[in-house]
DNA sequence: TAGTGGTCTAGACCACTGC
DNA sequence: CAGTGGTCTAGACCACTAA
């Protein structure tokens, strides 16, 4: 498992060098010269590793100075309130989660949504429903479902920070690399109207992801309606 | 305004073929031999810009077969629209655009959504409108809005493929690099109902889009709406 | 086996930043 | 001015693919 290819155990060290706080955002880098010597290598290999912590959105680089910490990871999870007020500040209204129930173990529905491989039936779905609420109004709910692979005891831990997210990275090494997400504006029917405190008929925004994680054959999916009267949703 | 660094130069020939349609998705580039032959440059010059053309999604690299054409790029640029019957297999329905006329130079409207620069009021305002049409019935309706800045001819000259961004980057050399997306839910207004073939407060999809660029200060401004009735929109 | 991309070396000159 | 990253050369050996 070890790495032998050299620009990788370079990026590798300067990446967990950054991560880990070593570097700080603004801090520069040893130069190229320096990693040059240090590691006993040429400066295409350095560059090499490099060109890709600056992909990574890691470090930025400025001739005449240096490579320069950044950190500008963009984050795919999240699905960020905005109320209408705060929206030209950047500021976000405090929202509450609310578990309408606790995870729980259950066989995928029939005809759900995304197609499912053999290996994720076989593991059954865990199950979560949660509302988000700002000053006691509802303004999102949803269902989430995701595979009962290789995560023991997931439904009986306690939530980290009430994160799904948080949860999967610290305590199972799980990330989200990606996101295939559709987005419908629809009527209200009577549950969502119920759930949201709507009139049935009015517009609720629909969002329905897939998110890919670094575990393969390993998806999150998750079902959320939103009530956007006086929020949008960030995306 | 020539570019004088030769693997942008070899980057930007290939991109345009890829773009143009030269190269079809599935369809071998030449290989990195035979390009520093053409160019009469050396291999780690056209690998700088084969691997450039792979950030970028256009290609992908396979050792002992060569850089394929995939056009994967990152969907930061498009929203795409999927019907419903055609969701599972991933298929895009026909879609047509419509210009409701051509790019226009205008001042920025009073109260523009979003806060503008001095260099971008200077600079007035390119303004477009299209529409998306499936089966001659419109999807969506789309305002852009863009500034003036370094863009000679852009009113004038033709679109590539149609296309905005295909357009900006072949011949302006401007690239998306990220994107700020608003959703929401809204009734429809009389003129929304117009443009959608809807009723009145029928619920419609608004996407209201600030796309950040590789050209410092430099953004793409665009509101959505959409009828998706029978569509869904992926971003 | 011939050709491909992946990795790597040891040089070189340049434009730019900061002192 | 010395040091930085940006560009570029002309080689080399490797692992992989396809005929």
């Amino acid at each position: 498992m070890a790495e032998k290819v050299i620009y990788r155990i370079v990026q590798k060290d300067l990446r967990r060098s950054i991560i880990e706080g070593k570097y700080k955002v603004g801090d520069l880098l040893p130069s190229e010269n320096e990693l040059c010597s240090k590691y006993g290598i040429s400066r295409m290999t350095v560059r090499n590793a490099l060109n890709n912590l600056e992909t990574e959105g890691l470090i930025e680089r400025q001739k005449g100075k240096g490579s320069i910490v950044r950190l500008k990871r963009k984050s795919i999870e999240l699905l960020s309130i905005k109320g209408f007020t705060e929206i030209m500040k950047g500021k976000e209204r405090k929202i509450d989660t609310v578990f309408l129930h606790k995870p729980i173990l259950l066989d995928w529905e029939d005809g759900f949504y995304w197609p499912l491989s053999e290996e994720e039936i076989i593991s059954k779905c865990i199950y979560l429903k949660r509302v988000r609420m700002s000053a006691e109004k509802p303004i999102m709910m949803e269902k989430t479902y995701l595979s009962n692979m290789n995560l023991p005891s997931f439904c009986t831990e306690e939530f980290i920070n009430k994160s799904l997210f948080d949860t999967l990275i610290v305590n199972h090494d799980i990330e989200m690399t990606g996101v295939v997400q559709k987005f419908r504006a629809i009527p209200a029917n009577a549950e969502l109207a119920d759930s949201l405190q709507l009139i049935v008929g009015a517009p609720v925004l629909e969002i329905i992801r897939k998110l890919t994680t670094n575990r393969e054959g390993f998806f999150v999916y998750s079902f959320a309606y939103c009530n956007t009267d006086d929020f949008t949703i960030e995306a």
